[in-house]
DNA sequence: TCTGGGGTCCTAGGACCC
DNA sequence: TCTGGGGTCCTAGGACCC
């Protein structure tokens, strides 16, 4: 049987989920920022008409902003999370193969589904009905297809939100609609290579005749991507959620940091929430690397430095890896330096069940895993960060993000709840 | 004044070994 | 004067994604 694929995106995510939460902002132009209010990375179409563009620095395009009346929040990811989670349960609904894909998109097997228009258009109904978010559907018998149906769907209102493409004749006209850098996968690189043997469009991309020479030139995945255009799968869904192989904790400072006290209270707090990650999924590392840098926007020389230490046994114990993060940062510190961001990456994961221990480390291991276990439990409860090592900092913090413009944590903190009427 | 963060996959090339 | 070849493992960096 041919395969189905469709593949469920949030429209403007983040600005949907706080437009929820204020109902005054619907159709007006609404962003939301990165860390540190820094760059753009969520826009309603309305902000998307002014000509704010995905990534600009916020304060280069402030005052378009002030002109056009822009409401902008500062991210607030709790809040995403917890209602991404609420999406994915809807979904889940609709079929039992499912891929989380992002935040904001999932994947669902529907092989063997009948009527896949109007069945696209009941997932679209019961998520904005459940959740208030409002989403587009693409479908396709390769994910690479759905993709695409997807950016259709975005891209032209009249079809209301929902694009199928499982039939030749409208999927030839499509493709060749699309250009090469709208497929998923190809970035500008490759965009590039593609444009020099006259590939513009998605059917251009399908119908190349040399399956040797794109492979030579974008690699097996690359020829795997062209399969997917003429409609034979070649990225299965991915129904599991993989562990990850590394962790990364880093952050831009909300104001440059000079001494190697406020560089390890930042590092050892990356280093903690890191952790905590690693122990939500059960795994152990056996690596960690730290990197501290200058600001690459300033013209001043610049300093950049990175190493990695290879740990005596796995571990996922929050104080022993800070213990490592410190020996490299020791080494890594010049005096001196204007610091804008740092931040440390935990590798070589495994599974914790597989860690293998000396009869000798046995006791400190069991203690150790009691310990976390106790902090990850109060930090669940009361939230993130509230109990945590004493190198972590308690005031004073320098390095700490700038948020202007965040909302409240209506889904996660009671005492934000006050005030909202229901 | 102010420019994000977190991932994965793939390949080329070096180190090393026999 | 003439200076192999093949295999494996590891790492850095490119490319791409959201």
């Amino acid at each position: 049987m041919n395969k189905v694929f469709a593949l469920v995106d949030c429209n403007a995510f983040f600005c949907s989920c706080e437009i929820l939460f204020r109902p005054d902002l619907i159709g007006k132009p609404v962003g939301v920022l990165s860390n540190n209010d820094g760059c753009f990375v969520s826009r309603t179409k309305e902000l998307k008409k002014i000509g704010v563009k995905m990534g600009d620095p916020y304060f280069k395009v402030k005052d378009l902003c002030k002109k056009h009346n822009v409401t902008v929040f500062s991210s607030n990811f709790s809040l995403y999370t917890n209602l991404s989670d609420r999406v994915m349960a809807v979904l889940s609904q609709f079929s039992p193969l499912m891929e989380v894909y992002s935040v904001d998109e999932a994947f669902l097997d529907l092989t063997g589904q009948s009527d896949l228009r109007n069945f696209g258009a009941k997932i679209k109904r019961a998520v904005e009905r459940n959740t208030g978010i409002p989403v587009g559907v693409g479908i396709g018998s390769t994910k690479t297809l759905a993709k695409i149906a997807n950016h259709i769907a975005k891209k032209y209102p009249a079809y209301n939100g929902v694009v199928e493409l499982t039939h030749k004749d409208n999927l030839d006209k499509a493709l060749s609609h699309i250009k090469v850098n709208d497929i998923w996968g190809v970035g500008k690189a490759s965009t590039h290579k593609l444009h020099s043997l006259k590939i513009y469009t998605a059917k251009d991309y399908r119908d190349y005749k040399n399956d040797r020479l794109i492979k030579k030139i974008f690699t097996k995945v690359g020829l795997q991507r062209k399969d997917e255009l003429s409609g034979v799968s070649r990225f299965p869904l991915e129904v599991t959620t993989k562990k990850k192989k590394e962790i990364i904790c880093s952050r831009t400072f909300g104001a440059p940091v000079f001494t190697k006290e406020s560089l390890k209270e930042s590092v050892a707090n990356y280093v903690s929430s890191a952790c905590e990650k690693l122990r939500k999924q059960s795994s152990v590392c056996g690596e960690i690397t730290v990197f501290m840098r200058t600001s690459p926007f300033k013209s001043v020389s610049q300093y950049y430095a990175m190493d990695s230490i290879k740990l005596l046994s796995h571990s996922c114990d929050t104080r022993v890896l800070i213990k490592y993060a410190f020996i490299i940062l020791e080494d890594l510190y010049q005096s001196g330096i204007e610091y804008k961001k740092a931040g440390i990456k935990l590798s070589e994961i495994r599974d914790k069940s597989h860690t293998q221990l000396s009869l000798f480390e046995m006791t400190d291991f069991i203690s150790s895993d009691h310990l976390m276990k106790a902090m990850d439990r109060v930090n669940t409860r009361e939230g993130s960060g509230s109990l945590k090592t004493a190198v972590c900092g308690v005031t004073n913090k320098a390095w700490a993000m700038n948020r202007n413009h965040k909302s409240k944590r209506f889904l996660t903190g009671w005492n934000d709840l006050k005030g909202i009427s229901c």
